[in-house]
DNA sequence: TTGGATTTTTAGTCACGTCTAAAAATGCAC
DNA sequence: GTGCATTTTTAGACGTGACTAAAAATCCAA
């Protein structure tokens, strides 16, 4: 309910400055910069997207969103993306012009539109600047998006992609279970990780 | 400059009631209605356009677009009509499924956007509702937009296509010159037109 | 031409989203 | 641990664009 272009562009800055990672916490003023706004408007304006339940907000701490808000901040980025693909593919802008004409069209509200637009262009799967589409109903094709290790859900068979604040204990231990860059991680093995690691680990699912 | 929205919306209501005549005055009411707001909020507006010189606001009497007005009111008609062809005819929408995800794309604010757009889709005269596509210069091809006399701009050779408040002794005058439905009036004739005349042909640019 | 109904504007309020200035919390250096 | 610099939130204000209620202008009918 209650959109609007503010709330909707609050919402994708809380998504990107996380790089898509749900667990992640983003200050405000990390989004004010982002937004081009001052850090008490983006204050004010987390605490409406809180009461909406789209992002959750720790005072003093910082942001995130809820379950709800990544949807819908995904179907934002897959508008963003689709339009941008749109500009290039068949209006032939250069790839460097179309972001900010993407800013306004993603906020355009009609499922049956972009569903349409999906459809005219061959169903994209990523943009012109290379950045992958989410699909309809916010998961990304397989060796798409990057997220932490507790994000996936349901926990499926992945690919390592990084590790994040890894001291060197914890990546001689990963190495000790066999983990390092590249590999793949079964969801029985994951179960028996320590939660810690859970958010340290990026992984990307793996195809089948 | 100053856009936005809801200004852009008044300025189209303004004039689509004046049906294109830009001397035509509009009530505020009117245009109430038309937008679905109530009349003190029309007034308010209005008096914002007027501010900005898009229209002129005679208090108790109604209001009504300037020149620049007029030209910025075209542009959207332009951009509106443009994105329903784009949506019935690259998208497969039915034609009375357009309108309103069209108004939402007509303030999509970017003048090479709706030139590449216009060429993308091969310069179309007319929008899906048969209604005529302004060039990007406010003007319509021959053959398009009826007006009054009095608003064509230069004056040149035109059709007549109604005649509006016409007394029967206005009437049997304009036959006694030769005047009726469809005839042809050439510049030369119209200057020796009685001046109220003007605002009462209703006429058509004939083609050349 | 006068009075009442209707239309339109003004006055005052509100929600939204921004700002600046001040207060509060945090966290880092010593 | 204390104190100070930094970050973040709160407080208070403003502009936009909506609303309702009241006042003003207009119109029409007797
Ligand atoms: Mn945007
Ligand atoms: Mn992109
Ligand atoms: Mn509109
Ligand atoms: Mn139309």
């Amino acid at each position: 309910m209650s959109k609007s272009t503010q709330r909707e562009d609050h919402l994708k800055a809380l998504y990107a400055l996380a790089h898509g990672h749900a667990s992640t916490w983003v200050s405000t003023s990390q989004m004010a910069v982002h937004l081009g706004v001052k850090p008490p408007s983006v204050t004010a304006m987390v605490q409406v997207l809180s009461e909406l339940g789209w992002a959750e907000h720790r005072p003093y701490h910082g942001a995130r969103l809820t379950a709800t808000g990544r949807k819908l901040a995904l179907s934002l980025v897959r508008k963003h993306r689709l339009w941008e693909t749109f500009l290039v593919q068949r209006l032939g802008f250069g790839w460097e012009e179309v972001h900010d004409i993407a800013e306004q069209l993603e906020h355009v509200d009609s499922l049956e539109l972009v569903e349409r637009l999906d459809a005219y262009l061959g169903h994209p799967k990523s943009d012109p600047h290379g950045d992958p589409i989410p699909k309809a109903d916010g998961t990304f094709h397989p060796e798409g998006e990057i997220c932490v290790l507790a994000d996936l859900d349901p926990v499926v068979r992945c690919k390592v992609k990084g590790v994040r604040d890894g001291s060197d204990d914890t990546l001689s231990a990963m190495s000790a279970r066999g983990i390092s860059l590249g590999s793949t991680l079964l969801p029985e093995d994951i179960t028996t990780f320590p939660v810690t690691w859970l958010d340290q680990l990026l992984v990307c699912k793996a195809q089948e």
